[in-house]
DNA sequence: ATGTTGAATGGTAGCGCTACCAAAATTGAT
DNA sequence: ATCAATTTTGGTAGCGCTACCATTCAACAT
C-alpha cells in the first residue's frame, strides 16, 4: 500500500475501483453523463454514494485548467444597488456546481484593471463585470480571457461579449420628463461623487431639460466629496460617507441660495431622503413647493411621507440573468442575444405629485401577519 | 521538447531553469523566503520578474492541500449590516495573497450547514462565519476544519476558535435604558422577522424594562413576515420585503390600538424610518408624543428630521479585524485573545429627546466641497 | 582529524483529476 | 459475413506545485 499524503477523502480512483471501471470513466460519468452508458453510469453513481465521494475541486481545476469559479466584479459592496445584484447572482448560481468569487473595485478603474489581471490567474469559468466602461487594458484582457464575460447594470451597443442591463441615460431622461410633466419648471439635479453611470443619468437629465427649453447649468448641484476609494483600508473607514447628510445639505443650500428650484432629481434614493428631511426641517411643502425624486427605488421610498418617486431598476434580475447566461453558455448553449435591455420603471408617487392628481395608491402588499 | 497541454504561462520549472536552481528552491523562495540564502533568493526573484512568472494557484492548492481561500459566511447580502462587514473583510485582505469566497446563508441554519460542508471541500485556509449560533453539526464541522474559524458580529463565552463582535443583548438593553432615562414609560419593541441576534436584543430590552418594573408583553410588536429564505430563487424576488413599509404599518397599528405607547425601539433602522414616516402622516410629534430609536446607525439616521437615535455597531471593524486575525494566524502568530468584544455605542439624538435637553448637535462633518 | 549539528539545496514522488489518444464494442450498411 | 462508422471505455501522461526525505556543506565541539 502506497503512502498517502492526503487527508483520507476517497478519490476518483477509489470510486473507479469500487464500480469496477476506469478512473476516466468515472470522471466522464460525473462531468458528461451522456457519454457514458446507462448501466455504468448507475453503478458509478452508486459507488459515489456509498463512498461519499466528493470531487477535489483544486485537482479538477489543475487538470482541466479551468476552475468553475465565476468572478464577479462590483464597484461597491456597501450600496444596496450591488448587494441586490449579488443576491441575484447567488440565487442564480444554486445547484450549478459553480463557485463565486467577488472582487470589489471601489469605483476605481485602475483597481478594476489589477483585479481583472489577478482574476485571470485563477482561470475563471466566467466573468461578470459591472458597467460597460472598462479601461482599454481591461477590455483587452477580458476579450482574450477565453471565457464568457457578462457586463451588467449598464448598456452599450458594443459589448465585450454580452451585456445585461439598462440605459442610465434614458432612465435619467425619463424621470426628468416625468418631473416636467408633473408641472415643475426648475428641476435641479443633486448628486454626490459621480461615477460613469451617474454621469449618464445626468446626461439624460440635461437632454430632457434642453428639449423642454428649460435647461440651466445652475441647477446642477454636485458635491465633490472624496472618492470612496480615497479612504480605502483606513481603520476610520466606518461610514464611507453620509449620502443622506449630503442630500440634506444640498437641499438646505439650494433653498438658501434662492435659485428658485421647484424640484430635485436626486442621483440616488439616500440623497432624496436627506433632501426630504431638509424640506421637513424648513417646513417646505413636498410636493407642492418642491418635488423630490430619487433613483433606485429602495423599499423606503414607497413608505416615506410623502411616498417618494424614484426609478425602479432591475438589480436582482441583472445578477440573476447574468448568472443564467453564464450557466447556459458553460453548458454549451449558444450565446443568444448579445444585448439585453431590462429597462426601468419610473415610479410616480406623492413626492412629485404637484397637482395632487395621483390617486392615493395603497402601499404595496407586505407579506406579514400581526402576531 | 515534450508536448504541452497548458497555456503558455511560465511554470516554476522555467523559473528554476533560468535561475539555475531546483524547482523546489524556487517554491521555497516564494513561500518561505527565510529558508533560502540571500544570493539564491535574489537570482530567483530576478528570474520571476524576467519571465513574468505567476504561480498557478490551483496547482498550489492541490499540492499543498490548502487553498489560500478565506470563506466568509454571511446571512444576507442585502442588508447593509453585512455589506459593511464585507467591506471590512475586503479592506483587510489587501496584499495578503488570500482570496475570498462568500457564501450567503439566507439566515437559514440548514443552508448554512450545507454551505459549510461545501466550503470544507475547497479546503479553505480560514473561515469567517457570522453569528455564534450554528447547528451542532455545523459546529462540529467547524471545530475539525483544521483552519482558523472566526465568528463575528455576535458574542459568546465559548467560541469555536475566536469570536470578534459584540453583545446584542447588552446593546438592546442599553438602548432601552436610554429610552427609560429619557423619560419614556411605555416603550414598545418593533421587529419584523427575528433572527437569533434580534432575539438577543429583545432579551436585553425585556430585562431593562423588567428592572425598571415597566415590562408589558403587549408592547412587543412583531411582524411574522415570511422568512427571507422562503422566497429564494424566485424571479419575483425583487424586493425581499419592505422593512420600511413594515415599520410604518406597525406604528400605524400601534397608534390605532391605543395601547398608550410613548416610545418604540425598532429592531433596525429601516423599521425606525418607516415608523417615523407613520408618525409624520398622523401628525404625531416625535420625540414629544412618541420617541423612536433604531438599531445599526446607518448614515440616514443622523440626517433625519428629527435626527434619529440608534445603536452604532462596528460592522466594518468586525470584518476588518476578523481578516487581520486570519492573516496573523496564517502567518503563524499565536491566536491571542479568543474573545474580542468591540462593543457598541448608543447614539442619543433628537428622536428620543423627550425633554428637549439635548443640545443641538451639528451633523457630523461631511467631507465635501460644493462645486 | 573526527564527529556532530544545523542550514541550505535538490530529487523524487506524488496531490486528484482530465486531455489525449487508442482500443474495444456496438451499430448499420453492404 | 464483412467492413466502415460510431459509440463506449480505458491507459497513459501529464497539469504545476509542494511534502518528504536525502544530500551537501559549513560551523563548531571534541
Amino acid at each position: 500500500m502506497r503512502k498517502r499524503r492526503s487527508n483520507g477523502r476517497p478519490t476518483i480512483a477509489d470510486v473507479a475501483f469500487r464500480a469496477g471501471v476506469g478512473a476516466i470513466t468515472v470522471s466522464r460519468a460525473l462531468r458528461h453523463p451522456d457519454q457514458v452508458s446507462e448501466a455504468l453510469r448507475k453503478s458509478i453513481t452508486d459507488a459515489v454514494r456509498e463512498l461519499d465521494y466528493v470531487p477535489n475541486l483544486n485537482a479538477r481545476a489543475l487538470a482541466s485548467s479551468h476552475s468553475n469559479v465565476v468572478a464577479v466584479l462590483v464597484p461597491s459592496l456597501t450600496q444596496n444597488i450591488f448587494s441586490d445584484v449579488l443576491r441575484g447572482v447567488y440565487d442564480g448560481v444554486e445547484n450549478s456546481g459553480l463557485r463565486i468569487e467577488i472582487a470589489n473595485t471601489r469605483y476605481n478603474v485602475e483597481i478594476e484593471e489589477r483585479q481583472i489581471f489577478e482574476i485571470l490567474l485563477h482561470e475563471p469559468s466566467a466573468i461578470i463585470v459591472s458597467g460597460t466602461e472598462q479601461t482599454a487594458a481591461s477590455r483587452k484582457m477580458l476579450e482574450k480571457a477565453g471565457c464568457p464575460v457578462i457586463q451588467i447594470m449598464d448598456m452599450t451597443d458594443d459589448p465585450i461579449h454580452k451585456v445585461i442591463g439598462f440605459s442610465h441615460f434614458h432612465a435619467g431622461k425619463a424621470m426628468t420628463q416625468h418631473l416636467l410633466e408633473a408641472g415643475y419648471q426648475r428641476v435641479a439635479f443633486f448628486s454626490g461623487w459621480m461615477n460613469s453611470r451617474s454621469k449618464n443619468r445626468l446626461g439624460g437629465y440635461i437632454e430632457a431639460l434642453e428639449e423642454a427649453g428649460v435647461y440651466d447649468p445652475e441647477l446642477i448641484c454636485e458635491m465633490g466629496n472624496e472618492k470612496p476609494s480615497a479612504s480605502q483600508g483606513s481603520i476610520k473607514d466606518y461610514h464611507q460617507f453620509s449620502a443622506a447628510g449630503m442630500g440634506r445639505e444640498l437641499m438646505l443650500r439650494a433653498l438658501d441660495r434662492g435659485t428658485g428650484i421647484d424640484a430635485v432629481f436626486c442621483n440616488n434614493d439616500v440623497l432624496a431622503l436627506g433632501a426630504l428631511f431638509a424640506c421637513m426641517s424648513r417646513q417646505v411643502d413636498v410636493p407642492r413647493q418642491v418635488g423630490i425624486a430619487g433613483f433606485n427605488d429602495f423599499d423606503y421610498m414607497e413608505a416615506a411621507q410623502p411616498a417618494m418617486s424614484s426609478v425602479r431598476i432591475h438589480r436582482w434580475q441583472c445578477g440573476y440573468q447574468a448568472m443564467q447566461a453564464v450557466r447556459s453558455e458553460l453548458n454549451g448553449e449558444p450565446v443568444g442575444e448579445r444585448i439585453i435591455d431590462l429597462g426601468f420603471e419610473v415610479m410616480k408617487r406623492g413626492s412629485t405629485d404637484r397637482e395632487g392628481t395621483l390617486e392615493a395608491a395603497p402601499l404595496s402588499e407586505i407579506p406579514f401577519t400581526l402576531s
